[in-house]
DNA sequence: TAATATTAGTCAAGATTAGTCAGAGATGAG
DNA sequence: CTCATCTCTGACTAATCTTGACTAATATTA
């Protein structure tokens, strides 16, 4: 089963790294050279490959020292919930069904009764309303209900 | 974790300072001399990383006998701190700004590393971008994290 | 008080990184 | 063979760092 595309060899070479390390960081351009393509290749790596989803979180700086961080999460058991309910939430998400999707996370002991006062504030309409548009606060609320239950899946 | 750059050395050094008094006290060109920049290098330091976001209180005097004197500041012993970062919060802001306020309020304790993170993850650019606005972005950035501080100020 | 010396502050240009995005190229299933 | 999807490229964008010329405030000296 060898590798046929170079983003499979790049990956390869970032997760062999984490195998012994808890993250890696890297300049853009050195791995690039490394592997003869452009420096936006790494970013597709990184992006296709090394997302939340799969346990890894990646930050970055740019300018002078600039660097991109991969770390390894140890992703949590029991998360199937997290799923159907990332199904659930979707593209859009009412106030009202966001709520319950807090609730059955407290209720799954996966956020304590402050967690989840403090997502419900973030999604509250009136922090979500930009113009007086129930549908894009809609979609911000899905935006970052799936952002933050993604985060759910692993702990620190 | 290689600072390749010196603002992040000088960063460095000025913390490790803080790390055992509570405030640190230079003369601007002799910090500059240390490590070989120009002095305003100093200010680009001081602006960029001892902001009040980041939980510091700086203050000068030009002219001889000048210095530049940055103070750590406690959240918890200081209630009018809270209240400056709403005030910056105000009512549109950057995801750095955002970002450094949430760390301070972790390193103040106000927050568990879990509350941190999961407010992280609800201001995240991904979060909050919505036809490529970044604008609209800032804005509910400072609608969510207005609504969560003013939270936290009323609970226990 | 006025002039001079001694500090720190501001700002914008240039250098140095990483990010985005649309389109071209490659691959594989049917 | 064709279409959908994945991979790869490069031009353009954005963020961050570094520098230095100019400005402003304060202290000292004449």
């Amino acid at each position: 089963m060898q590798s046929k595309n170079v983003s499979d060899i790049i990956e390869k070479y970032l997760k062999q790294i984490l195998a012994e390390a808890s993250h890696v960081e890297i300049r853009r351009s050195e791995v690039a050279d490394l592997f003869h393509v452009v420096p936006s290749q790494i970013n597709y790596v990184i992006k296709t490959r090394f997302t939340i989803q799969n346990g890894y979180v990646v930050e970055s700086k740019r300018g002078g020292g600039g660097y991109i961080r991969i770390e390894k999460v140890k992703l949590l058991d029991n998360i199937e919930v997290l799923d159907s309910l990332l199904d659930i939430i979707g593209t859009s998400i009412s106030e009202r069904d966001g709520g319950s999707i807090v609730k059955t996370l407290y209720h799954s002991q996966l956020l304590t009764s402050k967690e989840a006062r403090i997502i419900l504030a973030a999604i509250d309409k009136d922090s979500l309303m930009i113009n007086n548009d129930i549908e894009t606060a809609n979609r911000l609320r899905s935006q970052i209900l799936s952002s933050v239950l993604n985060h759910l899946r692993f702990e620190d």
